[in-house]
RNA sequence: GGGACCGUAGUCUAGCUUGGUCAUGAUGCUAGCCUGGGGUGCUAGAGGUCGCCGGUUCAAGUCCGGCCGGUCCCA
């Protein structure tokens, strides 16, 4: 029948307008009256809690805790550190009116809070014994996307955490960038299942005001990277500044070493985009709102009734494993109608019941990722659905790193570099390190470079550019 | 940063070139029936400042300008 209901478009033809479909139709989101901002739905932001609530606890455990920062940041706070303000100028919105009335000092809507978090950081931390200070804000950013925003990966406010730490020695500080990014990266892998290359910014691409930045990177179906999350070592870059200091077990007064760090809803653009297909979202059962969906199937009113006893009788069942499953037990709309509905919102796991299964004692499951059908008894429901989630769980991760290996390469040859990178590769290249060198790639091809891995496979290889001896090589990609 | 396109009930859409009973159709929604293992069928009903503001005109969904919002492509 209609098709305007479904995705009209394969995600291997038009893969933006197959996402923008997926995003609005699965009812993950919706746009909000001003450019560039989107209202999360609770089917949207039910992923995002899930998210935030592996990555929170994840915090707790390694000892950070959470607190809560104002929006509003006076210019002269985040004007302090320069280049960090010169880097955000461009896109911060600001606030120049009271009421009627102008505001003198203009008040920044934070794109960040590394300001005003270390303005605070300053009073707070006065001895040794106040540190590490270990602090997580989960709030929004903003900043302005004046062109081609795209819900959950660039949009002009975004829901994010940001983490902000202070440290007696760099080595602290450091150990803390890594301890972040290994969390970041568990999440996204063993909940998204999506894999991710995980290494250092070059010095170009680094967050500004940071000594370094380090990544997580992944490439999406269409060619793109995608940044996933990242994790700063600040250095004394703001505690200078901010004057965050305090008095060692010397005596002697010194600058905190810092770091900060952040995972945004840009993840569940990943998600969409990773694992999505042509009939809409698909999810992994983890972070999954719903991640089974019963539907009952009947025609006479005898049956009816039965079929639905038994739907609710599985579903408590399942719900006492900790499941969250749902029933449509919807009259007005026919199964067919429902299998589809619930495939575009990307159910992991349907379960069919109906009179010919109360007969057999069984029901019958479908697999969301593969639309596999296979029939499981009444009696080991527990059981069947739990292994049903870990084997999807798992498939759509290898499928995943799948994708991520066959679209890396490793390429020391410009003239090969440049038509891989048409294909929409992510390129493993030797460079020499020179910022000249990755500017001119980036003018010339529009990739950048998104990462440089930490387990880096040395070719040793003159650099991809200039031809001089390569310091390392570097992972180039176009990106989101 | 450069370019192309779009905006008409909840959704998709006809009409715009050539201004004048043109607000069209479908889907969705409500009620009642029918049906139900892959987007069911019938009957009746509700639903519109044609994105907003201004201009031209006797007359604007239609022509012109500005604004707002959205999509896609390239850098």
């Amino acid at each position: 029948m209609s098709k305007e209901i479904g995705i009209t478009v394969k995600k291997n033809e038009d893969f933006s307008e197959w996402y923008t479909q997926v995003v609005i139709k699965a009812q993950l989101t919706d746009y909000a009256p001003v450019k560039g901002l989107i209202v999360l739905r609770p089917y949207g932001y039910s992923i995002w809690e899930f998210l935030k609530s592996s990555v929170d606890q994840k915090l707790k455990a390694t000892g950070h805790e959470n607190g809560f920062l104002p929006v509003l940041i006076p210019e002269s706070l985040l004007s302090k550190e320069t280049t960090h303000f010169a880097g955000f100028t461009p896109e911060v919105f600001w606030v120049t009116h009271s009421g009627d009335a102008e505001i003198g000092d203009r008040l920044a809507l934070r794109p960040t809070s590394e300001t005003l978090a270390y303005s605070m950081y300053s009073k707070w931390i006065k001895s040794w014994r106040d540190l590490p200070l270990k602090i997580n804000f989960w709030n929004s950013a903003l900043r302005a996307e004046i062109k081609s925003t795209k819900p959950f990966l660039r949009t002009s406010e975004f829901l994010w955490q940001e983490g902000h730490t202070a440290h007696t020695t760099p080595e602290e500080a450091e150990s803390e960038v890594m301890t972040i990014l290994d969390i970041y990266r568990k999440t996204v892998e063993e909940e998204l299942a999506i894999p991710v290359i995980v290494g250092k910014k070059s010095e170009k691409e680094k967050f500004v005001g940071a000594v370094y930045t380090t990544t997580m990177e992944s490439i999406m179906p269409d060619g793109k990277a995608l940044q996933m999350g990242t994790s700063h070592f600040l250095g004394q870059n703001f505690s200078k500044p901010f004057d965050v200091k305090f008095l060692d077990k010397q005596n002697i007064e010194t600058f905190a070493w810092q770091t900060s760090w952040g995972v945004s809803w840009r993840l569940i653009g990943a998600l969409i985009m990773v694992h999505g297909d042509d009939k809409g979202l698909v999810l992994p059962p983890r972070v999954a709102p719903i991640q089974a969906v019963i539907i009952p199937i009947y025609s006479s009113q005898p049956d009816k009734e039965a079929v639905l006893r038994k739907a609710n009788e599985i579903k408590e069942v399942l719900a006492k494993c900790g499941f969250r499953i749902h029933v449509d037990s919807r009259d007005e709309f026919t199964p067919g109608y429902k299998f589809n509905d619930w495939e575009m919102k990307g159910v992991p796991l349907r379960i069919e019941i109906g009179p010919k299964d109360l007969a057999k004692n069984k029901m019958v499951l479908v697999r969301r990722d593969s639309l596999k059908k296979s029939d499981l008894s009444f009696e080991t429901v527990e059981e069947g659905v739990a292994h049903m989630f870990d084997g999807i769980q798992e498939d759509l991760f290898e499928k995943a790193k799948k994708l991520l290996s066959e679209r890396t390469k490793n390429v020391a040859d410009l003239s090969q570099f440049k038509k891989e990178i048409e294909t929409g590769m992510f390129l493993s290249s030797p460079w020499c390190g020179d910022q000249k060198c990755e500017e001119k790639i980036k003018e010339d091809t529009g990739a950048d470079i998104r990462v440089i891995p930490f387990d880096v496979k040395r070719s040793n290889a003159p650099c991809i550019v200039c031809g001089k001896p390569s310091k390392t090589d570097a992972m180039f990609a176009r990106g989101y």
